[in-house]
DNA sequence: GCATGGCCGTCAGCTTGCCGTCAGGTTGGC
DNA sequence: GCCAACCTGACGGCAAGCTGACGGCCATGC
């Protein structure tokens, strides 16, 4: 599950995304409200955390624009405003949950995982590339409407292109994505999951780029 | 909407029951445990509001009873108890939400209202997946015409595939969705779970993606 | 209190298929 | 033409996953 955290306290913000990601949750973390908007134009998120005080403005206005435009992604709310009337607030602007600083995070798990089940089902945004149709989220790809099965470090290496469309990647670079610092070379593992990648959606999916790296194509 | 209010509280019941008859609800108001077990038997109610302290019993072991039956009618849990550990002992055991009193009036329409919405417009579809036959809201699962009995853990887990369709899910994701916070599973739990699952509704139900996860298979 | 039965977590031994490695072929730059 | 970089088919090791068995725990019944 993808989740975007909006909280600026410095503290706070690393603690909530640690304990996420320790439930096995992929987690973005932001700062600011334009910095949300972008992400989540850039990507599909399942869950919103939303701090209400941001340096660039109140995360109320954020919540009713997002609902305005018809975005129903969950929406927790997390501050330190404890009136009641913010609740009632934010519960009228759309928001599904609510939580009061200081927060803890077991229950920070649980309220997660109950908005999970609540709104599980709700289609996932599909990315287009050429004659490729990938979803992220539940980890298919179809190519020309045919399903193609991606093992796990198929997924790691094609995912690693997609999150860098157009982006020239070093073997180095991918090799540190896929084995997360594991100082050994010496053999092509990369090439040879490249080729495998290659079989299975398409020999232009990925061009070499002789001695500097490899690339997503263009589609 | 049909509420159940289960509240000993001579004060607080009468005022909730006003405060959602207002709203345009009907509510019927019982003070135990037993009552609230009769009504429920008599009559189907769309939400439920708990106290946890009760003449004759907890309202936590109530909610367990409940579930363990199988029934997924929407609890709100309203209580004095504010210990962060009620709160996840109740969330746990499969209360929809969960107001601290002294409760805001105002505050517990928005809360019933967004628990309404997020139940509304879903009158027991039937789903159909190959040979089987499933009544999300019932709990019932039939093969090939023939029922087929579900343990909860079980449930839980087809659940957890049933509502996310061709999604891939880890097992970190679901082992979030069975124990939601206990904090070390080191153990193949799910592995057993799916294995009973298969044997139960067919080896195809689900399938293995390694190193990834799990999905739900196609019928 | 005791017995029974169902559910669930743990474990051990087995099966499966992913992935790292290698070797031989191919490509591209000079 | 030469060499380095890259491609790809083949293969075996081993980690991930499967499942039968077992025991603890909790209800329920007598």
């Amino acid at each position: 599950m993808r989740i975007l955290l909006i909280e600026d306290d410095t503290v706070l913000g690393p603690a909530v995304r640690d304990q996420i990601t320790g439930d096995g949750q992929s987690v973005d973390w932001v700062t600011r409200l334009d910095a949300a908007g972008d992400a989540m134009a850039a990507a599909a998120y399942d869950l919103v955390l939303l701090d209400l005080m941001l340096p660039d403005g109140r995360g109320i206005g954020f919540l009713k624009r997002l609902r305005g435009r018809g975005d129903v992604t969950p929406v927790i709310i997390l501050t330190a405003l404890d009136q009641v009337s913010d609740r009632i607030e934010g519960l009228n602007a759309g928001a599904d949950d609510y939580l009061v600083k200081p927060v803890d995070l077991d229950e920070l798990s649980a309220r997660i995982g109950s908005v999970a089940r609540r709104y599980a089902g709700n289609p996932n945004p599909i990315v287009s590339h050429g004659a490729l149709d990938i979803d992220l989220a539940a980890r298919t790809v179809h190519r020309d409407g045919r399903p193609v099965q991606l093992t796990a470090r198929e997924w790691a290496l094609f995912e690693a292109f997609l999150t860098r469309p157009g982006q020239l990647l070093s073997k180095a670079q991918l090799e540190g994505k896929l084995y997360a610092f594991e100082d050994d070379i010496g053999s092509n593992t990369i090439e040879v999951h490249v080729s495998r990648l290659r079989k299975k959606l398409g020999p232009e999916i990925i061009t070499t780029e002789r001695g500097l790296g490899y690339r997503l194509g263009t589609p």
